[in-house]
DNA sequence: TTCCTGACTCCAG
DNA sequence: CCTGGAGCCAGGA
C-alpha cells in the first residue's frame, strides 16, 4: 500500500533499517513520562546532533503525521514556555493537552518547570 | 544554485 | 532585563 502522501522527509518513510533523526526523535518523545517535560536542545543534545536544537522542532512539526501519537506538548522550550502551541489544531490545543497530563500551565509558561524537567540525557540509558 | 525561514539556544553588549 | 547576531540543518521558492 503506497504511504499516505504527507510532507514528511522520504527518510521517516523508510525501514527502520535506515534510523534517522526523525525515528530518534519521536522515540524520546514518546518516553517522556506523562507529567513532565522537556526542551528541544536537550533532545538534540541526546541525539549527538548537538546544538540542532531548531532540527528537534523542525521534526516535531512533522509529528502530527505520524502514529501513534507524539506528545509533543510535552517538549517546550528552554524556558518551559510553549512556543509551538500555534502548531497544534488550535492554539489551546498544546495547553489543554499538558492540563490533562497534570502539567500547570500560566501564560504559556509551565508551571514549576524545573521541577518537571525530565533530562534523557540524565534519565534516559 | 542562492536566499529565506524556522516548534531553538547561546553569547555579547 | 532586553535585544541582536551567530550557529545550526533541512526544505521550499
Amino acid at each position: 500500500m503506497p504511504a499516505k502522501k504527507t510532507k514528511l522527509p522520504k527518510d521517516l518513510l523508510s525501514p527502520p533499517s535506515s534510523r534517522n533523526f526523525f525515528e530518534d526523535v519521536f522515540d524520546v518523545v514518546r518516553q517522556i513520562p506523562k507529567g513532565r517535560v522537556t526542551n528541544y536542545g536537550s533532545i538534540a543534545k541526546y541525539l549527538g546532533t548537538g546544538s540542532s536544537s531548531r532540527m528537534v522542532g523542525w521534526a516535531m512539526n512533522a509529528s502530527h503525521a505520524v502514529v501513534p501519537p507524539i506528545p509533543a506538548q510535552r517538549v517546550v522550550n528552554r524556558n518551559g514556555l510553549l512556543t509551538g502551541k500555534h502548531h497544534f489544531s488550535t492554539p489551546t490545543q498544546m495547553q489543554e493537552l499538558l492540563e490533562k497530563d497534570g502539567v500547570a500551565v500560566i501564560g504559556n509558561k509551565v508551571v514549576e518547570f524545573k521541577e518537571i524537567f525530565w533530562d534523557p540525557n540524565e534519565e534516559l540509558i
